[in-house]
DNA sequence: TGTACATCAGTGAACGCGCGTTCACTGATGTAC
DNA sequence: TGTACATCAGTGAACGCGCGTTCACTGATGTAC
């Protein structure tokens, strides 16, 4: 049993989500936390480890979405689908955008991140590759015309995603969830052309 | 003639571009300029002002962009206006999305920053409302389908190019701009369904 | 023209503060015999 | 069972360092007469 350690994590996160990581200093860590600053050292190398740690143990994973995603190809309706990933999608980028954004205050633990992302095959473009091979399997099943660009569509469809996170923090008021996803999902299906 | 004053903006934004919002100090940034730190503020009342000065004088304007969008409906072939469109939109934010996303490591900066924007209705929702507004005269000239639902085919077309900003500071390779470009464009109109 | 003074961009040195980190120590738990 | 010792999560207090900022000062330029 040993929650301390959970404990500073959880507070890590929550200070890296309201005052931000340049104002989540061990005091105030350890203060969330309700442990001494000292023990934070007997958990982490240095502070730069919590953060690390932050970004491996406690962001969304994008592997379960990936997995939804090339489960069931040539399945249900395609705007049905497509608007499902949207809605995950924007969910998955809401929770980590705000706190992948702030490392670039700090691009040493910018540049560590992705490289830590490389090793275990993640990063940021893996959303887009495997929604791409999703599409290809819908195209080769005949369920999308031959000629369909599947890169561009999947930048489009999670470009659109990732920028309403940046979006939600401005607060100016969003269009519900359910609405934009179904509505990408038809534009991106139909063309406007 | 004080040229020490640009001379200090030009050093901020480097920095910002360069080793990041965290370590760029006051000491850095007086090298950079080639002044004494002291010096600084006879120009700035303090660190963050000259950081805001930064983004509001040294950040690209998005209003030429929106110019040029709404300059020349009813002209030209939809697909190269489309392209132009989201080239121009990726370079955009190929140069301001690095230093706006460190600024959520600094909510406080970040909130100022907005709010700023808003004053001058500026902020981010504003590419896509002036993009939407475009499509919807082309709608209107019957240049685009009746049905096309411009506010999401903004969406898709600018969330790609905001989201390829971030997929470039990984150095890992991206498709060159112009086939990028070319490609949202043609996908955005045919659709892939 | 020269002289006395005002202005102001810019400086070197110092300031206090808050940061991340380490120290010697405590007290609870486990283990050997 | 009791006793002696080892381990280890956790602490309060202190550490030095680098930060943003201010201080008294300089020296060049402009201005009045």
């Amino acid at each position: 049993m040993t929650p301390t350690r959970a404990r500073i994590l959880d507070a890590a996160e929550r200070l890296l989500r309201t005052i931000g990581l340049a104002r989540a200093t061990t005091k105030e860590i350890a203060r969330a936390a309700g442990c001494s600053e000292a023990a934070l050292y007997k958990h982490f190398r240095n502070k730069e480890d919590i953060f690390v740690r932050v970004l491996e143990e406690r962001l969304p994973k994008l592997g379960p979405l990936l997995a939804e995603l090339t489960e069931h190809p040539g399945e249900r309706d395609m705007t049905e689908n497509l608007t499902e990933i949207a809605r995950r999608a924007a969910e998955f980028y809401a929770s980590s955008v705000p706190i992948i954004a702030a490392l670039y205050a700090e691009p040493t633990l910018l540049k560590r991140h992705n490289e830590g992302l490389r090793e275990i095959n993640a990063g940021p473009r893996r959303p887009l590759d495997g929604l791409a091979g999703y599409l290809r399997a819908e195209r080769a099943a005949g369920r999308l015309r031959p000629d369909a660009d599947c890169d561009s569509a999947a930048a489009l469809l999670l470009g659109a995603c990732c920028q309403r996170a940046f979006l939600l923090s401005t607060d100016e008021s969003e269009p519900p969830l359910a609405e934009f996803a179904a509505d990408l999902a038809r534009t991106v299906l139909r063309g406007i052309g």
